[in-house]
DNA sequence: TCGGGTATTTTTGAATGCAAAATGATCGCC
DNA sequence: GGCGATCATTTTGCATTCAAAAATACCCGA
């Protein structure tokens, strides 16, 4: 058995996994509307792949979510329900109050760092396609520091499956500026270890973005 | 367009899909050992299909975490990490939690037909193939109770993930009847809509049973 | 006999090909 | 002129095929 082995990458990514991600961010961008079907030859030409990968990635994204497979009958992007949205939020909030719970006790030096410095450049970069991602980044890290890999990955899939989303609330002033001052909160107890507050205010601030979003879908005004 | 479409089944279920689900039962039923490689090969034979559909399978039970893809270098049964299994009981009791204060509330006389039906039932079935069935089916039931498919979806791919593992527990007799007296805990919170009695005695019994688990991982007796 | 390198076999990843189903268009009928 | 059925076209699902990579076997030299 060879030696050198732990070091060597395994980035040598394969097509489908690649077509996974281009596809993914296609759908997250939301070039394809809701509903809509998706064309497959169309997007073999633009990534330059054959059906096979293709299909293998609609068949992933469809287990995540993005992507409804109906047999015989093509492929359509998931329609956003707004229920569905609601519920996601409703799911996210029970596990951001476990995050709160976890990282407060959790989070290591390098874990602080990393919120603290991303919690600053959130309040230099208000545009909102920069705060979008600065945001996720946030509570990812947030999420990362409860060292709990599974609760991550799924965390993660719950926050794709509204993230196309997001960019709508986020070009409201008002709630970006809100948004920050509950990040504001949710650090004097982050910084503090205060395991309950934190748990209670990343709930909270959930709660408050999913009735942003829900608000936006019914076409509502933003001004809560 | 046609107008009677709504009753006729989508249940025309494609190949790749029957193969996601039979290949999922052979890795959860524990034949293919933890860090095998997955006979590609052998298994098309088995199934009566061709490597297409396998692969696309293989794809998907990836996503869902059960298989290891190495590019190149074939695929693996995903090796069971004690410490992920801490993990995923980590976070299902967030989750049990959640579905206990919304199942209190939301739960239908159907649903509640259907908990007392199925509890019933695990009291008369104490074979550790029945019991591991029915519990699952028992927890299954309350998730639905909460009327949130998301949440309902999220909490079977976590069950999923520690599923081959239960088998093993509930061949315990002293940790089945623990489990149902706990059960019967539930049922009193459930049946007096006690939200938070119920969201706390789900909880605690996911710990137990997620420490019965370890325990048996480690080789340790079962007894408490 | 052992080690290293090369050749062979096996296995994997992806493209192509083919049959069946669905979609859409044309035509006939009322 | 509107409606339905039949036929052509497109699209989908899957099998097969082909090329490349890995695993294995083999050979040769020390």
């Amino acid at each position: 058995m060879s030696l050198a082995r732990q070091d060597e990458e395994p980035e040598a990514v394969s097509l489908h996994e690649q077509t996974v991600n281009k596809l993914r961010t296609v759908l997250l961008n939301g070039e394809l509307s809701d509903g809509s079907r998706i064309p497959e030859a169309q997007l073999c030409l633009r990534f330059g792949v054959s059906r096979t990968p293709l299909r293998e990635a609609l068949k992933v994204l469809a287990a995540e979510g993005f992507i409804e497979l109906r047999p015989n009958r093509g492929s359509i992007v998931a329609p956003i329900d707004p229920v569905d949205v609601a519920h996601v939020f409703e799911l996210k909030g029970a596990i951001e109050n476990q995050i709160g719970l976890l990282a407060a006790l959790r989070a290591t030096p390098q874990d602080h760092d990393r919120i603290e410095q991303v919690h600053r450049e959130l309040a230099t970069h208000p545009d909102p396609t920069s705060y979008t991602e600065l945001n996720q980044e946030f509570h990812r890290a947030l999420a990362t520091a409860t060292h709990n890999p599974v609760l991550v990955q799924t965390y993660d899939n719950l926050q794709k499956r509204v993230l196309r989303l997001r960019f709508v609330v986020n070009e409201n002033p008002v709630r970006v500026a809100q948004s920050f001052d509950e990040h504001e909160a949710i650090m004097v107890a982050f910084r503090a270890r205060a395991r309950l507050d934190l748990a209670e205010r990343l709930a909270e601030h959930n709660r408050l973005t999913g009735e942003a979003v829900l608000r936006t879908l019914r076409g509502e005004d933003l001004a809560p």
